[in-house]
DNA sequence: CGCCCGGTTGACGAGCGTCAAGGTCGGTGG
DNA sequence: CCACCGACCTTGACGCTCGTCAACCGGGCG
């Protein structure tokens, strides 16, 4: 390392490792430069859910400028690049502001709305399909195709269902062109956003419905 | 009427009515006198989801502080007593001041991770036993029981469920004495604190699992 | 008095979970 | 270079939870 510490100004996190643990009191947040990461809660039998994700450019947890805790555990998903903001210097040039930051906690708690209907009224297939429109809208890219850079198993815990049967409607939107399965890796495509906040029941509507 | 409306520092809302619509900017905030309101969204097929709840003495909506507008409709359940505060006045005294409100924002968060949960990864009992506990403590109520002024409909648009299953979930839960259905009105007992948090599949493990 | 909303109940079926047995890929050590 | 191992993915059989449909009841309100 031909760098002192002292003067990176981000933080990288190995795959799984916490950023925060339940409980944790915390005196910055963390504005992210690369890959992912959420928060989740485990209940002691082993279920878990993924409450919220966190991609490059985001503010992770934004709230934690008000409670200055966080209440449920934040690991990454990926190995993770991320810029800690100390809660003193929010202010400061060049960190955002707390303008930014507040208007960041606003739209996650949209967010999370938008997450308790789907988790609520919406069937696996809807669940999956609005998960992945919501992480390309995200991401921003412009690609026809963006890595989800997800397990099932995590895909599962985030939307309510388990690692089978989210193996099971992945490989029926892959037959319609909606996700593409190499290997490990999973692709959104554009194919799908036309689906999304649409059909009651996306399935088996094709003819004089 | 022998007041001036001027003069009154509160508003009055039929059972039903709204108190904000989708996309409405919303110049105040409510502090709830008695009543309960709710935030929900309506898919086009008609699904309902109810995704907050406002009781007596919480804000609704706190973060209309900082966006503004309401994404979501709001709307009443009960007849219903608020009391509206211009954003603009929140800092004048005995208006609870901008650290409540935003202390109530981040409340409301953590109860919408809460209910992500509890959507995504119990079942229909365990989830009917948990609202009515989380009920319980926010009312607040030292009582043996409590009144919850909600129809089994609205249950059902809480927790993820159809009027139908909620009915057959409330009835074993009576045989049990977890709750009380006295004709249209239901109660909340005591009874029922132990079980939250508490099994994997609260139901039929009496004997040697 | 009659309507309508809300609650109640049963029969039936679909969606999703569970269990279990492989398969495949990438990493690690010899 | 190869053998081994552990995640992760895949697939089938089976069954439970919960949704759907439908009929009926009971009380409050116009």
């Amino acid at each position: 390392m031909h760098k002192r510490i002292s003067e990176v100004p981000w933080r990288q996190f190995r795959r799984y490792e916490h950023l925060a643990r339940a409980g944790d009191r915390s005196d910055c947040i963390y504005c992210i430069k690369d890959g992912w990461a959420c928060r989740y809660e485990l209940l002691r039998d082993g279920r878990r859910q993924i409450t919220a994700l966190y991609l490059p450019g985001e503010y992770c947890e934004p709230h934690w400028l008000l409670s200055g805790q966080a209440r449920l555990p934040v690991m990454a998903l990926t190995r993770l690049t991320a810029r800690p903001i100390p809660l003193g210097q929010i202010d400061h040039p060049g960190e955002g502001g707390v303008r930014n930051v507040l208007h960041a906690m606003v739209q996650a708690m949209e967010r999370q709305a938008q997450w308790i209907t789907r988790l609520g009224r919406k069937s696996a297939t809807e669940r999956i399909v609005e998960l992945l429109a919501d992480l390309r809208a995200r991401l921003g890219s412009d690609d026809d195709k963006v890595v989800i850079p997800l397990t099932q198993r995590e895909i599962a815990d985030i939307v309510g269902l388990t690692p089978v049967h989210v193996n099971r409607v992945l490989h029926r939107l892959a037959e319609q062109n909606c996700v593409h399965l190499c290997g490990r890796s999973l692709l959104a495509s554009t194919q799908m956003d036309h689906s999304t906040e649409q059909h009651p029941c996306a399935e088996k509507q094709g003819e004089q419905g």
